[in-house]
Order: C-alpha cells, then sequence, then structure tokens
DNA sequence: AAATCGATGATTCTATCAAATCTGTCAAGA
DNA sequence: TCTTGACAGATTTGATAGAATCATCGATTT
C-alpha cells in the first residue's frame, strides 16, 4: 500500500510517528490521583478540593484541575462545572451494568481467540493455566491474582483490539479496588479454577460457541460473588 | 490533613442528589470542538493548536487546554505532553476493532431486551420500526439515519445500561462522521430493514440467542458496507 | 414560612512568564 | 554530493498568581 501524502484523503490511513510521551506535572498529579482512587485511599463519593490537592502535591491549581479531567474521561470521577470534581460512588446498579459490558466484551474475545488462535497460543495459554493452578495451590493471594490477569489478558489480547483491552482494564482497577475491600467467597477461585480448564478445553476443541459461553458465564459468576460479598458487608 | 470531607463506608451505595449542570467556557470548547471532530470538518490526524483555538473561540489557552483534555477522554483526540493534541487517526484496524466493540455490546443489549421487554415495549418497538419504513420509502437520508437511531437506542437503552450507551454513542459519533464522508452502499438500507424485521420476529418469539445472533450480524454487515465505501473510494 | 441579601469558600478565567519543541541554516565529515 | 550534527530563532506548550465568577449557607426581612 503506498501512502501518498495530502491531507485530504491521506490523513485517513495515515501512519503515525507515535511521538515519546514524556512526563509533566498534570501527568504524575493525574497518576496518584488514580492511584488513591483506585486502592481505595480516596473514598467513592467523596469531593475533590483542588487548592487542597494543589498543596497536597506541592503544584498549583491548574495541573490539579487538568488531571480531574482526565480522569473524569476515564470514569472514575464527576466534574460539575463550577462545584467541583466528586469521585464517582458505586452503587449495585451501576456495578452490574459495568460487569454487563465486561461479560459482552470478554464473551465475544473468548470466541475470536477460540476461532483465531495458533497452536502455540493455546499451548502458551495451557502454560498459563498452570500457573495459576500453583498460585492457587500455594495460596498467595497476590500472585493468585497476578496469573488470573495474565490469564484473561493473553485471550484478550490476542485479537489486539486495543481499545477492548483500554476498557476492560479500566473496569479492571474498580474491581480491584472493591476487592481489596470486600475480598472472595470461600470457593471462588475453585470455580474459577474449574471455569478456566473448560474454557480451555473449548478452545482446544476449536468450539468458539462453547467459549464465549463459558467466557459469559465466567465474567457473570465473578459478579455474582462480588454482590454476595457486598451483602455479606451489608452494603 | 483534611482535604476531603467524604462520607465513610455507606458512600459505595448512597444515591447521590445529582447537581444540575451549568455551563461554562470549557464545556462551550469541547462541545464546538467535538462538533467539529465529528462533522469532519477537522480532519483526522491533524494538530490542534491551543493559541489558534484560544483565538478562534475568543477564550484564554486554558479554558482550550481543558477541553482537548476531555475530548482526549473521550477518545476523539490525543495529547503528547509538551507536543500538543492530534485528532486521533482511524486506520482499519482501529475502525475493525471499535465495531468488534459495538458487535459484543449491541449483541449483548439484543439478547437482553429480548428476555426482559414487556409486551408494550415490543409493540412500541414495532412503532419504531413502522417509522423507519416509511422514512425508507421516502427515501429522506436524514429521516432515515433518525429513524434508524431511535430503533437501535430503544433496544439498547431499556436495560437502563448507561455506561453501555455511553459507548455506543460515542463510537455513533465516528461512524456518522465517516459516512457523511463516503456514504452508503447500493442495497444497504433494504438489508437493514430486513434484519431490523428479522430482529423484531426473534423479540417477539421470544427468542433471546437469536435476537442476540441477528444484533451481531446487522453490526457486522454495517461495518462490512462501510469498509467496502472506504475501499470504493481509494481509502 | 418563603424570599432576599450578603459573607465565605470554592471554582474558573486571564495575563504572564518559564520551559520544551520545532524549523531552518550552515559547517564539518564521509 | 550527500548526510549529519549543532545552533539560534520562532513557535508552542506548561505552570503560576491573581482577579473575576459562581454556589452555598445563614441571617434578615417580608
Amino acid at each position: 500500500m503506498k501512502q501518498v501524502a495530502g491531507p485530504e484523503i491521506g490523513a485517513i490511513l495515515e501512519v503515525e510517528p507515535a511521538p515519546r510521551r514524556t512526563e509533566t506535572s498534570y501527568t504524575r498529579v493525574a497518576e496518584r490521583l488514580r492511584q488513591e482512587v483506585i486502592t481505595g485511599s480516596i473514598l467513592p463519593g467523596s469531593w475533590l478540593r483542588m487548592t487542597a490537592l494543589a498543596e497536597k502535591y506541592g503544584v498549583s491549581v491548574q495541573p490539579v484541575r487538568e488531571a480531574l479531567q482526565q480522569l473524569e474521561g476515564e470514569g472514575l470521577l464527576e466534574m460539575f462545572p463550577n462545584r467541583g470534581a466528586r469521585v464517582k460512588t458505586i452503587d449495585r446498579g451501576r456495578l452490574i451494568h459495568i460487569y454487563e459490558i465486561r461479560q459482552a466484551l470478554e464473551s465475544f474475545l473468548c470466541r475470536q481467540f477460540a476461532e483465531e488462535a495458533s497452536l502455540s497460543d493455546i499451548r502458551h495459554l495451557e502454560t498459563l493455566q498452570g500457573h495459576h493452578d500453583k498460585a492457587i495451590a500455594s495460596g498467595d493471594r497476590g500472585l493468585i491474582m497476578r496469573a488470573n490477569k495474565a490469564f484473561h489478558l493473553f485471550i484478550n489480547g490476542r485479537g489486539g483490539n486495543r481499545e477492548a483491552i483500554d476498557l476492560i482494564t479500566r473496569h479492571y482497577g474498580l474491581s480491584q479496588m472493591l476487592r481489596a475491600r470486600y475480598g472472595f467467597d470461600e470457593g471462588y477461585w475453585d470455580r474459577v479454577l474449574r471455569q478456566h480448564h473448560a474454557l480451555l478445553e473449548a478452545i482446544r476443541a476449536r468450539q468458539p460457541s462453547d467459549a464465549a459461553d463459558i467466557g459469559a458465564a465466567h465474567v457473570r459468576h465473578t459478579m455474582l460473588d462480588l454482590l454476595q460479598r457486598l451483602d455479606l458487608a451489608g452494603i
């Protein structure tokens, strides 16, 4: 494919040189704020006072404002003109909706993986699941969660759909925050293990529809488990 | 330091009073910029100079900066520290990925609609399709597109999943821009009409899986049609 | 009790300066 | 001759402080 210069038509498929991303004040503030919101050290529903944040981070107000705009775009908080910014609350309804989106996306990506994965892809996925099994046997929760994330990330990322991955990882931050606070149910990881193996089986057998169904059910069970934990905590 | 006067644990399910949204300078700038990008009067790949925009809109640079941050969050443009903002280019790969996401979501929402819709919902959907049929018969393209949008919006919105709708309408802006430039294929609207009626039939018969399949195929055909138009235009 | 007014604290905008990046030119070296 | 690198200027972005604006809340008035 020959690329011809000329802003009219060429712009649409122009291959960008991808400028390197340096660091500035507002990117650093955004980074730190994002962490604090995700880890839950700033609670949902709380208002963020710009002057206070500016003082806290040792910058002026403007960089804080821009960081907030940025995080609003990511869906972590809401901005109200002349009123300020507030960390989004997570009512049950929104939680369910977010998991529905993730269910739809991951189900689709599982189907795609089962259709298109090469043999070495499948081999690699088996390896990842092996790590996951070992992690569960060890009982180290940090290790388990990392192995689980790696497993899903490989399936989701295989199709190269960056937009979808961004959406899912964004939601991942949210569930991470909630799990950090409310934990997992008793038999949770055993069920995850069984479902992963079932998914692997469907992929090996090249049955995309089964893979899609299992993927959807997997996300759905995760959501139900989380809702139950919220129940137990009286939320 | 008391930077936030936040509610305690209960905040998670608190129902917010939803402060009304007023208008400010940067929201207006964001609004206008969004329109210009979506309608294609600002071309993909072009750099946005803050000073120029500030002068054009008769404001200072800061509101422009914040509008840009906002639009970056919406995925319309990319910001590079110390380099500026650029309207995202739409290569074929990204276009396909975006339609894959929409396919996954709309398919899911069709299934949900077929499962949960009341009889009056179905009745109303039939009315909307009636308008769509008439619009196609009339040949008025603006009318057709509005009727089509209303039909899908009703299906997608029935479950009340605001997050999903936001995602889909965001993508809608993109496809609107491309259609404005590259148009539709010959038999496009006839096929849309047939698929809508098939979808209605599956919903009436309460067959969620069929509805999901038809919804997915519908989005997929739309994507293929658009890709073909790009081919014809030599893109 | 409802409405108005003013004080207070927060956000938003402008003007200005500092820092980074881009552009064009020109000389040195292969 | 062509490429490479460096340098000065012009341009653009980034940050700050202060002024203007807006929203909230309590006291006063109707």
